[in-house]
DNA sequence: AAATTTTAGTTTCCGTCATCAACCATTATA
DNA sequence: TATAATGGTTGATGACGGAAACTAAAATTT
């Protein structure tokens, strides 16, 4: 059973090398980094998200944060917008540009998925949504319950926190 | 059934995200980045690796992967030998310390993953590793076909060659 | 209401890192 | 033997993210 999980951490490892920032020949999303794309789907899902929390969803800091919505807003993906209710609140939202740029990204890669999968039939194409479903579920629940153990946010907080 | 590769890409996105160098926490493996710590895997399950083969295994030029190397090897997880056949070859391979680290963070994700699934029936663990491979195994064949696509290596070879 | 503290965001400085191009050494080819 | 090709390293460069200092705008204290 333990040899079980092995594997399957390795195969997600594999799995999100592929689908990581080298991964697919070393580019990710035409002029955006993937950090950067990664930064835009979030904005484009939210409604006028602060700069926080996007730093927050993406696990970087405030400064990273702002800059990398510096270079969103450059290449004229996103805008900044004071808040009417706090002036010192940033809302960010995406451009028509940004939000269609984002769509465009997600379909290429959906077609990229679709052509990895076609010689599935539809019952398995059911069942790797199931699964991909379970495990970001209890990924993300898994991060939160560390998150929970650590709450100071910042030392201390890695995967070797675990038990050995 | 579109809809369901949009919902299924956004899925593996968004694990990768999780798996990837911002991931859980925004650290990775203690001393080593990402990078480093794929590139001693990479070298811990081949046998003498040359460098650009690492290169290659991990989308970096030789010259980024020549650095990863030195960086791995300074903190004395590789070694580099010159090969007895051909004198320009580098043949690479972990130190006995580096072995042992490869295999304690594999560890420790693994038990990572462990506790995430935790709470499935040792079926579905089974059908996991089912869905998981066909993934792996779905996304390196696609990959090789969009380099047997461009072979020339370099221009034109992102995401967006494929058909729109 | 004035003073102080807290909070959101930006900016400067800095270290890390991957690429390109030039380069060195060795092997293969002419 | 001369030339080309190949594996690898090095130096310059640019992208990038974090820490800390800083600005401006609430929130709190007195």
């Amino acid at each position: 059973m333990h040899k079980d999980f092995v594997h399957i951490y390795n195969l997600i490892q594999e799995l999100s090398w592929h689908f990581g920032a080298h991964g697919i020949n070393g580019e990710c999303c035409g002029d955006l980094s993937l950090v950067e794309y990664m930064a835009l789907k979030r904005i484009n899902d939210a409604e006028n998200i602060t700069v926080q929390e996007v730093g927050h969803a993406l696990n970087f800091t405030k400064s990273g944060a702002s800059k990398i919505i510096d270079r969103l807003e450059n290449k004229g993906y996103v805008k900044r917008e004071i808040s009417s209710i706090d002036g010192r609140v940033c809302c960010v939202n995406t451009t028509a540009k940004g939000a269609e740029t984002a769509l465009e990204i997600v379909q290429r890669y959906s077609n990229y998925v679709s052509e990895m999968l076609k010689a599935q039939d539809a019952a398995m194409v059911e069942n790797v949504k199931t699964v991909l479903e379970i495990l970001v579920d209890s990924a993300h629940r898994q991060e939160n319950l560390l998150k929970g153990k650590f709450p100071q946010g910042g030392g201390g907080m890695s995967v070797f926190s675990m038990d050995k």
